[in-house]
DNA sequence: TTAACTTTGCAATAGTGTTGCACTAACTTA
DNA sequence: TAAGTTAGTGCAACACTATTGCAAAGTTAA
């Protein structure tokens, strides 16, 4: 993914890019997969944790990553696609291989509806399934 | 519930039925929801960290119960049912009220089948509805 | 060029999860 | 019962993730 076209990409979503940000995003968008934040921080051993970190959370704000929780110990974060608001009709389920550890976005698989108790109301969810990937089998 | 209960309980499960270990388990089943390391800790004081979370680690290994990963920033314990092997067929889903941070077993819920994509195998899944709860609505 | 604002790096800190080790309680067996 | 063995607990240390305050550097706008 070229540069400038990153560069568009955040700005769409009123991110002003940053050298540091268009390199997380980048490497993001390109690993194919979730990544940690220690995950981004060893890719590139001189940016600071906590500059990634920041990266993330303002990514995060703006609907340009989202993050997943699989139970790895670390939360990962992926690229949204170019419309998602992250609301409930953008969520799908992802895939933890518990050989590898890589967590991918089952894009084509949207999170099921689910019909709750009364009184209960939702605006988010994770489904993560674990197994072992096409890769590790 | 009773504490000759819970050590039948335990010893059903092949786990010695100690002081400590009752006490966990009955606070867990009592509370009615999930609880982290740090909730049972702060519920007595006296009791170390690492005799509650081997304590959970015991029942986890033993299907007395099943960790929850809620988001939260903690995994979270709640009390399985008598018959639980923690497969597939015993996954329900889970609610993680935003306001007040209470996550509930929805084990009206069980987890909806999902067909993977060739070569994805899996054996475990969470699924987690965050949202607001009837209490804090 | 100065002033105002944003981003980054560094260092410190909080919180969760985990382990080694020594002590004690419980159980086994001669 | 007494000695030997195993299992459970408490304590302290540690690894790792996440998060923040603050100062330096960079950017933008007047
Ligand atoms: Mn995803
Ligand atoms: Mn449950
Ligand atoms: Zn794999
Ligand atoms: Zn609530």
């Amino acid at each position: 993914m070229e540069n400038n076209e990153i560069e568009k990409k955040l700005e769409s979503k009123n991110v002003k890019p940053t050298a540091m940000r268009t390199l997380v995003y980048k490497t993001l968008a390109e690993s194919g997969k979730a990544l940690s934040l220690a995950d981004l921080e060893q890719r590139f051993e001189k940016v600071e944790r906590s500059t990634i970190f920041r990266a993330l959370k303002t990514f995060e704000e703006n609907f340009i990553v989202h993050p997943v929780v699989d139970g790895s110990g670390s939360v990962k974060y992926a690229v949204c696609d170019d419309d998602c608001t992250c609301n409930i009709h953008d969520l799908h389920v992802h895939f933890y291989c518990t050989r590898c550890g890589r967590t991918r976005c089952m894009k084509e698989l949207p999170i099921p509806n689910i019909k709750l108790p009364e009184g209960y109301t939702y605006d988010n969810a994770q489904f993560i399934i674990n197994g072992v990937c096409p890769r590790c089998d």
